[in-house]
DNA sequence: GCACGGAATTTTGTATTCCAAATTCTTCCG
DNA sequence: CGGAAGAATTTGGAATACAAAATTCCGTGC
């Protein structure tokens, strides 16, 4: 791809074409980031690249260290303890926010995710109905109407997703059964329901992905 | 202040000045940025400023507009709702952690905190006890052991500074006995006393807040 | 053959200069 | 007084330069 054809700014699309490829697996934790590499690979100067680090290491996509450059993020066991614990505060927060307001039109979009992944789940395509799943979070979030909220979870399910894509499999009819709870407790406005199944939902997948985990990550620093 | 004298990178010394600035209120909200009298003060070239922006704007102390610049990020009423939204549910978060971990030393540290409030208090410097009161919620943030709650608080803190200095001294008597009821759930290894505490003590700031700033905040954008 | 030390190379951090495009300011005209 | 044309400013970005630090490479000695 090269990048410079469309809109926004360069450093925009810098930042958006590394942070899919760290999300995307493409570039492994652990991979360093040259600057002339990157530079070169999508014809643009240092400039908007090194107005892209910074928000890649805000995010917490990368790590930067003085005089040695970039590296793509590795998380150890304990900083994925530190995101199920976050993730978890934060997920009930949009269940909770998002029941308390029932938009129909979020509703709606919700069914359609529903739906969608027990669609591709009869077709046996597992990976779509993983997607739709994803897709479903997000919209919880959305609904929530919080921005913040919103904006804060999406780097750190950005961080997580290639964790995802492991394990998600795993129990992924577990998962639309669970969709399916929280998305009826959200519709009729029961805002502890919703709050104690989204708390399920996100603590449910913790141990066995941990467990899954435990033995190919780096210690921790 | 002149930059370029201490340790660190230039980018890092100006994201930090920067904020500080926008912390303290210096660089009122709505305030504009201009690189080139940024650069001018801080004898910095443009590079590390424009390393920093992106920094402070992923951090939400600024908001870039393609082509015209940074400026101070104006709060509006619904930003601030959606702050305290988020921060009740981290705070839950982080003393609920801090109870699970009752540490010893880190106990003796919010120990110190809360004399300090109380004598500060007993000196008739509302100021100082505000500081300590501040202090202690930081270190709670710490106790928690969770680096990633603690870097999502940072910012969150920041932003909401100077709202706490136009409020805080309101009830800063409660605020002291709020934070010692935590403290002794938290000694305790209360997790869900501490919870339920440290919930009521963000909510509990919230309605006085936004009353006091209803009509001085901008409209929602 | 291998560890070690130092030189050569690479990479980062920062500055400077330059330019196009967009925005903002000024000024002048109706 | 309002508005439009032009001027000045400002941002986004490129290219080049260079010192300092880090990394690589290589030759030497064991």
């Amino acid at each position: 791809m090269t990048i410079g054809t469309t809109d926004r700014s360069l450093s925009t699309q810098v930042y958006e074409f590394l942070r899919e490829r760290i999300i995307s697996g493409e570039l492994e934790p652990g991979r360093r980031l040259v600057e002339r590499e990157i530079c070169e690979q999508l014809n643009v100067s240092r400039i908007p690249l090194r107005e892209a680090l910074p928000q890649l290491e805000a995010d917490g996509f990368i790590r930067t260290m003085p005089r040695r450059g970039a590296m793509v993020t590795q998380l150890t066991l304990r900083d994925i303890e530190e995101l199920f614990d976050v993730r978890e505060s934060l997920e009930v927060l949009a269940a909770r926010l998002a029941a308390a307001n029932p938009d129909p039109i979020a509703l709606a979009g919700l069914e359609t995710r529903i739906s969608a992944a027990r669609s591709a789940l009869d077709r046996g395509s597992d990976h779509e109905a993983a997607a739709a799943n994803v897709a479903f979070h997000d919209d919880v979030l959305a609904m929530s109407r919080n921005r913040l909220l919103h904006g804060l979870m999406q780097p750190l399910n950005g961080r997580m997703q290639w964790l995802f894509r492991m394990t998600a499999d795993r129990d992924i009819r577990v998962q639309c059964a669970e969709h399916e709870g929280l998305y009826a407790a959200i519709r009729d406005g029961n805002v502890e329901l919703a709050a104690s199944l989204a708390f399920a939902h996100v603590a449910g997948g913790r141990q066995p992905s941990l467990a899954l985990l435990a033995d190919v990550l780096p210690a921790d620093r």
